[in-house]
DNA sequence: GCCAACGTTGGC
DNA sequence: GCCAACGTTGGC
């Protein structure tokens, strides 16, 4: 089983939203990499850190299960959507999404600045300069690590 | 709001 | 295929 790491901003989705839906397409991702991450490299089962970006406390804030296998990201098709993309169509689709499964809620925020200056999380994808990948994967040692953090 | 660090686009 | 211009992400 595989971990990983997603990035969503709260005041567009939070934590708080998934504990409410319990299962969610996590759609909206315009990026090759992070698409091609949903598409080839997750399994359903596989576990994932939910982490608010772009707010007052950036950083892990709860868990969450892919809970199916990629489809086409229906917002793509849809005209009035702010991720509508005309150079998309059903029969060849540009972006692929999963569905996520709120797992549970931290006891506590782990923010970024502690997952910076925590000396062996320091290779860490969201630790590399420059990062801005939205999807990325988290290693077995790094996700324990973390947890252990909480 | 600023800006570094990208990724994407499009002219050539 | 190159690369300058432009757009986006996301921390601060």
């Amino acid at each position: 089983m595989a971990y990983w790491l997603m990035k969503s901003e709260p005041d567009t989705y939070s934590i708080d939203d998934l504990q409410r839906d319990r299962v969610e397409p996590w759609d909206g991702i315009r990026n090759y990499q992070a698409r091609n991450m949903m598409r080839d490299d997750m399994r359903v089962g596989d576990s994932a850190f939910f982490y608010h970006s772009s707010c007052a406390e950036p950083g892990i804030v709860g868990i969450m299960t892919i809970d199916s296998k990629p489809y086409p990201d229906p917002t793509q098709f849809d005209r009035h959507s702010k991720y509508h993309d005309p150079k998309s169509s059903p029969e060849n689709p540009r972006w692929q999404l999963v569905n996520v499964r709120f797992e549970r809620k931290l006891d506590r925020i782990i923010p970024l600045r502690e997952l910076k200056a925590h000396p062996e999380l320091q290779d860490m994808v969201l630790n590399r300069r420059g990062n801005r990948l939205s999807i990325m994967p988290v290693s077995d040692i790094h996700w324990k690590l973390i947890l252990g953090l909480e």
